[in-house]
DNA sequence: TACCTCCTAATTGTATACAATTATAGTATA
DNA sequence: TATACTATAATTGTATACAATTAGGAGGTA
């Protein structure tokens, strides 16, 4: 019964989908900032044993979302919206310098891969598909960080970039918003094929910057 | 007898240990790329339980030095020239940011901890002792990245630091650039005490850079 | 009441046992 | 010889047992 939870999450062991489940509840806030996450009773509410929950609250330690006090426990850390604003700034200086690597190295394959996200995001465009779109955005992205052919820059970028996305997705669910980035990732795309380091560097900064705008927007518009 | 290896390692619990003796091998090139961990043998010559070693190797994996095939076991990936220089540019970029932050966030105790940074890297180069010089900087670079009061910006800086200050501290091994940076420090810590964000981020790009060609310089003519 | 001490229960840290998967080697077959 | 199959060993993944540490409360004392 419980274990449906399980199955539609993640691939690979046990610990990885806890993981990613602990992830999701911490960006979506369905736990309390300073919250203890206790071993015993996560097993039991997942029906499994403490080994993979210790594996999961580990990677979690390690992407910043708890903290660990030795022989104490793991404890929430949440994040505050400033915290997202120094993440979107943080991925602003990452990106302009991932694809200005990108272009230095990227294969055909990798390009091809961008071109085809590109279009799938006109698409999704088109026909006002959010999650389709989002899917595509999240693929175009990726496919420039492997362009970088660094396994770390990759890494690091797709971690930033999922914590952005989760948590500040309701943000950029505005309609009108999907053409205007439709058009923004063409201009990107067309420059890395280009091969036109300072005009990607410029779309790529110009796009992380809007979508930084409508968050920020979004956020004080929220707490007012 | 074998246990002396795990004494002066580091403080907590055993996994992080091992994850700190590992991590030092690998950066010390003392694994092939490549090469298999095998739980078992570690714990064996470690003389511990799997359970620690697993946890270390987790981390690892999350630090992107080591890759992990489901079933299969964790690999070694090792680090090239590029890698270093990869690191190098994100940390240049990065710097920069969290200079910038920290002129807009830090406390005076994190100042004061800056200055007395400063100050040891002087009488360090006064005396020439690389090792404490060592210390001294990257508690310098540390207390910056505490500044930012972001802590996910403070983990991300610190794990590149080390990366590179592991894998490059060779070729920073030069008895006569001590002196000039422990200027390039002075300046830019007083540009932090003086507020100035344009000169800050100027004076940290400046140092960054110089040690980025010096690491790049090193290995060219160690290939050579 | 306030504070200390001790005891017990709860929790984390580590070791071991068991299950599932993968690698290896040997044999049979074409 | 080369290839495919099978049995066995080795290895990783998960669960459980045990050890060490910490939290919390009962009871005593000033």
């Amino acid at each position: 019964m419980k274990k449906a939870i399980l199955e539609n999450t993640g691939h690979g062991s046990l610990g990885n989908k806890i993981f990613n489940i602990l992830r999701d509840r911490i960006l979506n806030e369905e736990y309390a900032k300073g919250q203890k996450l206790n071993e015993v009773a996560l097993s039991k509410e997942l029906e499994i044993s403490r080994t993979p929950i210790r594996e999961a609250l580990k990677q979690l330690e390690l992407e910043g979302l708890v903290r660990s006090e030795p022989n104490k426990g793991v404890f929430v850390i949440g994040f505050s919206h400033r915290d997202i604003n120094d993440m979107l700034e943080i991925r602003y200086v990452l990106e302009a310098l991932a694809v200005e690597l990108a272009i230095e190295r990227i294969n055909s394959v990798q390009l091809d891969k961008i071109k085809e996200a590109y279009l799938a995001m006109e698409e999704a465009s088109k026909v006002r598909d959010q999650d389709k779109f989002n899917d595509a955005n999240i693929a175009f992205h990726e496919s420039i960080y492997k362009g970088t052919q660094s396994q770390y820059f990759e890494q690091l970028l797709r971690d930033i970039n999922y914590y952005i996305h989760v948590t500040s997705r309701h943000s950029i669910k505005q309609p009108n918003r999907l053409d205007s980035a439709a058009i923004e990732h063409r201009e990107i795309y067309e420059a890395i094929l280009a091969g036109d380091k300072k005009r990607a560097v410029e779309k790529v900064k110009k796009h992380i910057r809007k979508t930084q705008f409508l968050v920020k927007h979004y956020y004080e518009s929220k707490d007012h």
